[in-house]
DNA sequence: AAATAATGGTATATCGTTATATCATCGGTC
DNA sequence: GACCGATGATATAACGATATACCATTATTT
């Protein structure tokens, strides 16, 4: 292991001062080509990059963000992170990510080992239970910041996020219509905003077609837990025809409990998913859901941060986009049999 | 927003010098409880964080690692994320991730971007098609770098993988012991030593059993496209009657292709895969395959790269875990009418 | 030829910390 | 009362880059 080459390394090889190669390595200032030429062999031969750490000290450029995002796992996410990256690296920026894993105190630390080392800007799906204090923190210390999926109450960051209650109640409105009667909410986590507005699309659905009482069933976002909590809910609420479900994730796991007992999605109990992840497709049959795209999302949100980040002083704003029916094969029409009309 | 609190602005809230607020954060030197309290209320007060860049180029010291990787939508690898990470942020570090997309140009960006940043240790999976240049800079810089799965040739990092000829070898014989005699190997990256350490093990085993000639088809780690692959190897290969799969992925990927084509995996054709990913046991039919612990991996990994950092100039080693055969029900002797004996 | 402008390069202060040396002050000792 | 060792705080020089001001040379103008 060779020892990090600094500049005064690459001036002394080169027979000039730092100030100099500095002005070489950035490209202005006034240098003659044979100057030029040396400064940049010498670099070439010593894999010479200036420390950022010292040039965003000294300069103030920073051209790295953070991502901190509750779950790198899910593959809608994953999705998120590549249109963010493809957007932001074409403007020279480098993206790492932080995952908090929904734990409060991961994130606490992450964001702060996140401030310290004083990147240019954070793009944020602030976990569950996350505290005024992290939200203080971030603020005090003028982080541009913008906040993806799951807004904070205190609306004092930018933030881009998905119609949640209008697609809901859209997606509620098309089982109703199918002649469904007894629809249940399954999945997602209890403290956020986002399920909140999702529950509520669905409650308004629910309201506007005389439907009650609303069913709602909590799961956690993994798929092997959906297929057993998907088994309590018939238990107890055998009636129920047609699930609409906080994301495809649980979908997915949804349609797979079912199976096992014995029951056809699509047939018998029809079942509706959110994000349209790849396997919305390719589940068997292929999953009926809410489509947003990750990718389109991604490059959204990374739009906003540059934008806060060349203007911070604007007042902070909201983008919401629309998420839209896809039919596909889990859903269909209610059967005769399966509830018994009065 | 405020702006960003120093300790300058602590010391003179505190009415003290900022060598002595310096001390108080760091818990040195000589401080009489008095002035400790009066410092610290006023870094609350502000909530001051000492800037890690300036910190660390003073003290030399780094807390923070990067994990480039090629595949961050991986589910595999998104359990190795895992591990690594609670076993480092246990010793205070903060992980953060680079994704390639396996493109050596992104991954050269990333890499460059974080040689700048000086940060601690890297773990890293290679891009497909990785130059010399990229191992040199890493090499030039005197980063703790610990390869992950892909194994350079040069041998200059430490590397932990898995025991890929070994397990392809258990795989392969298992299905030849259960009567089948054309067995394809199917999915993965071209470029690769993983691979080509699968294939391998693959060839020796089809050799033991005198099994000729061996087939090999090509295929991105990608569900949808392993729907289609599968398509055309059964085209060209009609007589297969088992497939040893490179991963998870591809192998459900052509359990599904498999079954759209009206043929059940299990029975009509055995299908193995690699990695054991949640979606594995959860596919129906389970998938039988090779199955490695991401999360341990994850832990390994970690450790590894902190015995790296404290001893810069241990010579490196090589740490090799094995995978072990998790039989499921996608795998099951031949059937009389789907090979034409001889 | 003297004054002015353009060119190519360097010295130096600075960014926000930490490490080291240094400096008062005070109580105790002989 | 002069000396000593603790004690508690501060002044100052780094770390590795960049921005600014500045200084020599040449080249150009009149």
């Amino acid at each position: 292991m060779t020892s990090k080459p600094k500049l005064s390394t690459v001036a002394d090889l080169a027979g000039v001062s730092t100030a100099t190669a500095s002005q070489v390595m950035r490209g202005t200032g006034r240098i003659s080509d044979a100057t030029r030429k040396k400064v940049l062999a010498a670099a070439q031969k010593l894999h010479y990059l200036p420390d950022s750490r010292a040039a965003s000290m000294r300069s103030g450029e920073k051209r790295e963000i953070g991502f901190a995002i509750h779950r790198i796992a899910n593959p809608f996410n994953a999705e998120v992170i590549s249109g963010v990256s493809d957007f932001l690296e074409t403007e020279g920026y480098l993206v790492s990510i932080l995952d908090s894993r929904d734990n409060a105190d991961r994130q606490r630390r992450n964001l702060e080992a996140f401030i310290r080392s004083s990147r240019g800007g954070l793009l944020w799906v602030p976990a569950e239970n996350t505290d005024e204090r992290t939200y203080a923190l971030l603020h005090a210390h003028g982080v541009p910041t913008v906040t993806f999926l799951r807004r904070p109450g205190t609306g004092q960051f930018d933030h881009v996020g998905i119609e949640n209650m209008a697609a809901m109640r859209t997606a509620t409105d098309y089982l109703a219509n199918l002649g469904h009667r007894r629809i249940a909410y399954f999945g997602g986590e209890v403290k956020f905003g986002v399920r909140q507005e999702r529950i509520t699309g669905y409650q308004q659905a629910m309201a506007d077609h005389g439907l009650a009482p609303a069913i709602i069933w909590d799961c956690p976002d993994d798929k092997g837990e959906a297929m057993a909590a998907i088994r309590q809910l018939k238990a107890k609420h055998p009636e129920v025809t047609a699930i609409v479900c906080n994301g495809d994730v649980v979908a997915i796991g949804a349609m797979l409990g079912l199976q096992r007992m014995g029951l056809t999605p699509g047939k018998d109990v029809s079942v509706i998913g959110f994000d349209d992840i790849q396997d919305a497709a390719l589940a068997t049959p292929s999953l009926s859901t809410m489509a947003v795209s990750p990718y389109q999302l991604g490059r959204r949100l990374a739009r906003v941060l540059l934008d806060r980040i060349n203007d911070p002083d604007m007042p902070p704003g909201v983008a919401l986009v629309p998420a839209e029916l896809v039919v596909r094969e889990s859903t269909g029409p209610v059967q005769q049999a399966a509830t018994p009309q009065r």
